[in-house]
DNA sequence: GAGTGGTCTAGACCACTCC
DNA sequence: GAGTGGTCTAGACCACTCA
């Protein structure tokens, strides 16, 4: 049975116990990624409360991006590997001057396996000298290069990720550790800077050594807020800008 | 009478039509930012509908940055000039590396007035030649220059705007608007870019010239997505960075 | 037509703020 | 204690999807 809505000292309303019910089964894998979720009626009735207070709940997950409705059909949990377009550029803010949407193109050049640093280990927060596994990748706008980056993850949490892998797979990086790995990307931070390119990353991104780049530091979180990946990028922002939607 | 729900065939709920309502109360005046607007059930029994139909608009219009529910008092108007801090920041993503908050002070180094060429009569939907009005002005954080922008804005909404009125106010920019011209900021594009610092930048900032800075364009909305400030500014990222959250 | 989410209602009670 | 927003319920009906 449900704690009692109404006892308090710390008050916390039914749907929001609902919320983090229906949460678990999101860790758990219950659902995975791109399946339904049970329906609001049947929630309701599992939980013992009214249909109303699951709406509530599933509403905000919705407003989270963790659930998606679909009139007539169902909720479902979100995925990277749906097919609407907008989930593969939410977290690539990156936009042609022109303006015209270009599909981007991933181009694997490495992956190896280290031992976490002092900043891997607090970014990631993981053990110092935990296995990580290290990514190094070119973005691609219309066959020229203008993103460089590289990406650390927990070795554990992905083990068995190797170059082969990234080449093979069709679909966006998040839709590979998603499908292949069950960690689904939720929610980033990104810091930020302007900087000069040096020597390697002029000559990959073909551009003068010196020039300013786009330095973009990512921390991605998984659900419960654990960090999961960390990567460093730079974007050649001489076709290109950073988009970004303040309110 | 309102439109009945569910006539179509531009089927639209009626909890939009009375956010539509309250947004031209917003629009209009009727209620000033800051101010507290009508409670829940008043505006129900204004507008025929229940207290539910109400909550649910409001609630989007909460959500939306344009309304502030604070429980046991009232709605109110969001403002730039409310206490909350959050606010302040809400627009300037600037974080220093160190993790402090800092206050930020602004500097107006200058104030003219111009015509409207192209770039500005399309980025804020006026005519070509209209009357413009510039402001130049530099952003401290612990007295060190960190920010330099140039501020574009339609002459005939901000008629009257002057260096001395800029250096006499006490608060924010976006303040300074809303409660002096009555013009709120609801919400903001920001395009990004590195750039290498020119001349006159890089003594205002301290920095060599050439070295890179972050470029910050930005468009800023206010009621009806009516454009009504477009600035570009030069970040000096070496002791900050900008912060941007996905989600 | 059955099942899903989406809207709208009416009413009860709770938590918070202020007088 | 009166007034505000916040939660929860139960029920009706609508819009959409799919078979």
């Amino acid at each position: 049975m449900l704690q009692d809505a109404h006892i308090s000292p710390t008050f916390s309303p039914l749907y929001r116990q609902i919320k983090s019910l229906i949460l678990q089964g999101l860790e758990s894998g219950e659902w995975r990624p791109g399946a339904a979720i049970p329906s609001e009626s049947e929630l309701a009735a599992r939980f013992g409360v009214s249909q109303g207070t699951v709406r509530k709940a599933i509403d905000e997950m919705a407003a989270e991006n963790l659930l998606v409705r679909r009139q007539g059909k169902g909720t479902y949990v979100a995925s990277h590997n749906d097919d609407d377009p907008r989930s593969l550029f939410r977290f690539l803010r990156l936009v042609p001057e022109n303006g015209k949407l270009e599909a981007s193109q991933s181009v694997p050049l490495e992956c190896w396996h280290a031992k976490a640093g002092q900043e891997a280990s607090r970014t990631l927060g993981i053990k110092l000298g935990a296995p990580i596994t290290i990514v190094r990748r070119l973005l691609n706008f219309v066959a020229k290069p203008v993103v460089i980056e590289e990406i650390y993850l927990p070795g554990e949490t992905f083990a068995g990720l190797s170059l082969e892998i990234l080449q093979e797979y069709q679909g966006s990086f998040y839709g590979l550790l998603e499908s292949r790995f069950g960690v689904r990307m939720v929610r980033a931070e990104e810091r930020l800077r302007a900087v000069a390119a040096d020597r390697t990353s002029a000559v990959l991104l073909g551009v003068a050594e010196g020039s300013p780049l786009l330095s973009v530091e990512r921390v991605s979180f998984t659900y419960g807020d654990r960090p999961v990946e960390w990567r460093r990028g730079l974007y050649s922002t001489a076709a290109h800008y950073y988009l970004n939607e303040l309110s």
